[in-house]
DNA sequence: CGATCTAGGTCTCGTTGACAGACTCAGTCT
DNA sequence: AGACTGAGTCTGTCAACGAGACCTAGATCG
């Protein structure tokens, strides 16, 4: 008889299938290396190409891709500008639904500052544009109430809830048929 | 004389280096295609190997980097469980660092629950433990304002700020030296 | 006793993505 | 005409991803 060193509950969560879970999908367009860090320059309003090249480091070919990604997902649009003297180029600008990442942007950015950051401070503060007091984010429920410590916060499934229906993986001997398109 | 498209103002985030900025090292832990996807199941409470592998659909080899990732950065810890009748194992829990990714999770839940979830709603919704109303993300000042619009928010150099120093990319001359050998 | 199950991994290998460096191209400036 | 500039593309190398098979220690079953 084996004394167990932790209580032993089954979670919850387990009896509930994730893959409609949006936050895999919103990863699949977030959780590339460099994705963030060009949503940061245009939020910055750095919004050319070559200056978010040279801004933030990130390679041509990358940021070529993550750009026409980006703008395939609505999150980026392309809008002429014009230097006078030169012609008609594109620059990148935040749709509305880019626009509505920067809670994302902004909680990333208070996590990495708090724990990334070098000796002397980050780097860039955000501040509230009419007071100029720095932002931070909050958690808060529908009734008001601050949540201030990660405890408080439970998950519960939602409407598009669906039962866990054992691995969706391979069930180790699933008919080899289809894996062979070669 | 051409009239440009969109008014031509140099951002003034061009005149300062980014690369202290947080953003960048956070997301060098986070924006690996997996980690938000393991942080999500640790914090439903799905901690063991093979519960988060089958639960999420991530691959052995994947799972077992992105959990020795975040053990070493931190944002995690092994636990030994024991369940009767069986041998000692390790189980992840978030340490108060990886707690304090709780808000960039629930960001990026808010997100995607309104741009990419399914017809029928989310999977799953964040509450509050106490009166079990739904947990939402927002911004606000230090003075207390809530900032509801993105453009309330902007941006100043910070304690770590650093002038920026043209590209620290290549600093290589446009010269055409030499042919290409194919 | 040997066979089997299980949790938590490795190993192998083909595919995709990151990245650097060179080349292209259209329009502008000299 | 020649050089410059912004925004790419092309190419080649190397690391990361992802699927499937294999491995291992302890528990259990026949």
């Amino acid at each position: 008889m084996t004394a167990h060193l932790v209580p032993v509950e089954s979670p919850a969560a387990l009896a509930w299938s994730v893959d409609n879970c949006t936050v895999g999908r919103a990863m699949a367009i977030l959780g590339e290396r460099w994705t963030v860090v060009v949503l940061r320059e245009v939020f910055l309003g750095v919004r050319r190409f070559d200056d978010i090249r040279r801004h933030s480091g990130i390679p041509r070919q990358v940021l070529t891709n993550r750009l026409a990604m980006l703008v395939e997902q609505g999150l980026l649009q392309k809008v002429p500008y014009q230097v006078t003297g030169a012609r008609s180029r594109l620059e990148y600008r935040l749709t509305p639904r880019g626009l509505e990442l920067q809670p994302i942007l902004l909680a990333i950015v208070q996590w990495g500052d708090r724990h990334l950051a070098d000796p002397d401070g980050p780097a860039l503060e955000f501040v509230h544009r009419d007071c100029g007091e720095p932002v931070h984010v909050e958690l808060r429920c529908s009734a008001g109430h601050a949540l201030d410590n990660p405890s408080s916060v439970t998950s519960t499934p939602g409407p598009g809830a669906r039962p866990f229906s054992g691995p969706q993986i391979a069930p180790q001997a699933r008919e080899r048929a289809s894996r062979r398109t070669k």
